[in-house]
RNA sequence: GCGCCCGUAGCUCAGCGGAUAGAGCAACCGCCUUCUAAGCGGUCGGUCGUGGGUUCGAGUCCCGCCGGGCGCGCCA
């Protein structure tokens, strides 16, 4: 709000100049208003005059003189030049409790503003493997997604949220979850790569004792693991929208079709060859190497599954059939259809993405999206070339017109046939790019007794979200009940995973988090929401009530000024945040807003009866504190409570 | 070999090309007869890995190097 009004202002400056013949009339950009170091420099700093100096032939301290005699026509701001040329600007107390009515009016939708264009934005996260629990590696994922889900809605995004259920019946992997499970029914050795965890027992526990029959292993344990990781994401805070089943795909024969398409395109074809890219470095291809598919290479049995019949194996037996991802810029082609006729996890891709962008299933109901953001693990950065590449195969339309400007290279020759399908394979892939944005979080490494705790799936050591959330609350909170003990675990480890940037390593050490208790900073955001209600309540005992319409003039403490301009700060934050998904800085707003509210709090005493008029303001004031807090608390899917 | 990420206080990490580089923890010293002391005030702590470049201005952008993590062929 403010910053928008001083940007304004700074703008209609310079179209002033401009209009009276100071200035030449070219593009100044939009003045940025950014804040100042110190309190020395003012209240806010505009650095217009230095990056408009040039445009405009000036020196930037005569520009920014002849803006400040502009600006201070303005009878609420106090404008100095400062350093190099810039504009600090001083307002008016009085102005800028003037905005605490419009906070309150805001109410819940305080941190939103409006996007400069309203996209609808598919956000797809967590999406692992239905063959085991939900692991603390992947709450950075659930954290970090749900969050950002919040701030792009709160930005003014329509947002749909998805969990991907890879429950494919070709997934080698889940194949071998449900072998697992399957010998420990039937009390046979868990085969060597076998998963082995506590929880894969607790499963063959269920299915024994249901007596499922054993062709429907692999579906019962499949479904048993994904009600607890619907359960464990549902205890961390974490809901999506739609839980899309990758079988539904093959079911609806959505991954038949898309196969045909792609086939028809001639991106996806049986050649006995795959064509891999030698990469120089910054991306550039130095050579394009042909690997002929010789069947004698073929080792045999470990590409057939002993789940497969040989009958099914005959019938099955077909050339590979490979996307031709080395037109998308990916750097080797990628199997749609193994040797042995199952398709892959990619061909599975291809569908799922064409029904994101269409929602073709209409489980959504949302029509056609703009953007496909998905978050992976760092173990999956590899695949951000291969995603990009099915969309773009997607996208590719070899009808479109194109320039063909220049002929084919000797490099270029080996992956297309023509000039004009390099061109519209280029077009498609920069649409791709556009459309579909993977975000890679960075590893969390777990630390316990100071060394890192390995977690693999397969061999049992992992360490579940949930555990980590019971230990947390537990710790923190012996006497509470389990309701409670799990609200402060979520409420601490969401805070702790989102403190950091998700571009940055992070080390989470179990055994700091839980003894450092009561100094953990979620508590230091908590509590001042904590005493802010009770600060409300007990005002409104002394008959003084949160009125709008009262004196906020009287509003001049410096610390008052302070809060309130922390306050005015979220929904520029949360924009920020929705540009460039770095939500942690989220939790760092709210820690400063918690501080602003503390200081305040100590040196203005909000209720005293032989001050009316200044209590009366200040606890209004406290109101629009207290919702700015829960706001930015609700972003980050962390509660907000009234007591503590 | 190629790709992604990281290197800032003793530790964990923030830091929008902008002014004197910050927070929390750890260590030390103070403040509760007054609205919640899970709070407030203060002290200590830095060759921003390194060498160049761009710029009026670089922790921030570009290039090189050093160190670390992760990933990289019919698993996902």
């Amino acid at each position: 709000m403010i910053r928008e009004e001083l940007s304004r202002a700074v703008a209609d400056a310079l179209d002033a100049l401009v209009a009276s013949g100071r200035l030449p009339g070219v593009d100044y950009g939009v003045p940025e208003i950014s804040d100042t170091r110190s309190p020395e420099h003012g209240d806010f700093a505009c650095n217009i005059a230095l990056t408009a100096a040039k445009k405009a032939g000036m020196n930037p301290r005569a520009l920014g003189e002849a803006l400040v005699a502009e600006l201070s026509k303005a009878a609420h701001l106090t404008i100095e030049i400062a350093g190099p040329g810039f504009l600090n600007f001083r307002v008016d107390p009085a102005y800028l409790a003037g905005f605490v009515p419009r906070i309150l009016a805001a109410g819940d939708r305080v941190a939103c503003t409006e996007p400069d264009r309203q996209l609808r934005i598919n956000v797809e996260y967590v999406s692992v493997n239905p063959n085991g629990p939900i692991t603390v590696g992947s709450g950075r994922g659930a954290a970090f997604g749900s969050c950002l889900a919040n701030v792009l809605e709160a930005a003014g995004h329509i947002v749909h949220r998805e969990y991907y259920i890879n429950d494919g019946i070709n997934s080698e992997q889940m194949r071998l979850f449900a072998e697992s499970v399957a010998a420990l029914v039937e009390g046979r050795e868990i085969p060597e790569n076998g998963y082995k965890g506590d929880y894969v027992a607790a499963v063959a526990a269920r299915i024994a004792s249901a007596s499922v029959p054993s062709q429907s292993y692999r579906e019962a344990s499949q479904a048993l693991m994904l009600e607890r990781q619907r359960e464990d994401l549902a205890n961390f805070g974490v809901e999506f929208d739609t839980w899309f089943s990758e079988q539904s795909l093959h079911d609806r024969g959505d991954v038949d079709r898309c196969i045909e398409e792609l086939t028809s395109k001639g991106v996806a074809d049986e050649r006995p060859r795959r064509f891999m890219l030698k990469l120089a470095k910054g991306g550039k291809i130095e050579e394009v190497v042909v690997e002929d598919q010789v069947e004698e290479e073929d080792d045999g049995e470990a590409l057939h599954p002993p789940t497969l019949s040989s009958r099914e194996r005959e019938e099955g037996e077909k050339g590979t059939l490979w996307l031709r991802s080395t037109k998308f810029g990916d750097d080797m082609d990628r199997v749609l259809r193994r040797r042995d006729g199952r398709l892959t996890y990619i061909a599975s891709d291809v569908a799922y993405h064409r029904d994101k962008l269409t929602d073709g299933s209409g489980i959504r109901g949302n029509g056609p999206v703009d953007k496909m953001i998905t978050i992976l693990g760092p173990d999956h950065h590899g695949y951000i070339g291969r995603l990009t590449a099915v969309v773009a195969a997607l996208l590719e339309d070899p009808e479109v017109p194109t320039k063909d400007e220049h002929p084919l290279d000797a490099i270029e020759a080996e992956i297309y046939a023509s000039p004009h399908e390099r061109d519209a394979c280029r077009l498609a892939l920069e649409e791709a790019r556009r459309r579909l944005e993977v975000v890679i979080f960075q590893i969390v490494r777990f630390m316990k007794e100071g060394q890192p705790a390995p977690m693999r799936k397969r061999d049992g050591n992992i360490y579940a979200l949930i555990d980590l959330v019971d230990e947390l609350g537990k710790t923190m909170a012996p006497d509470a009940d389990q309701e409670e003990q799990r609200r402060i675990g979520r409420d601490v480890a969401r805070f702790f995973y989102l403190m950091r940037s998700h571009e940055s390593h992070m080390d989470f050490d179990i055994d700091l988090a839980t003894s450092e208790g009561e100094d953990n900073p979620v508590f230091y955001v908590q509590y001042a929401h904590a005493r802010l209600s009770g600060v409300v309540d007990k005002a409104r005992e002394a008959g003084i009530e949160v009125n709008a319409e009262t004196d906020l003039s009287l509003l001049v403490h410096p610390r008052e000024s302070t809060l309130i301009k922390m306050i005015l700060d979220l929904p520029f934050e949360v924009r920020r945040c929705a540009e460039d998904y770095g939500v942690h800085r989220l939790t760092t707003y709210a820690t400063e807003l918690a501080r602003a509210f503390h200081h305040f709090y100590d040196a203005c005493r909000v209720v005293q009866t032989s001050e009316p008029d200044l209590s009366r303001a200040r606890v209004t004031l406290c109101e629009a504190a207290r919702v700015g807090l829960q706001a930015v608390l609700g972003l980050l899917g962390v509660s907000a409570p009234t007591r503590m």
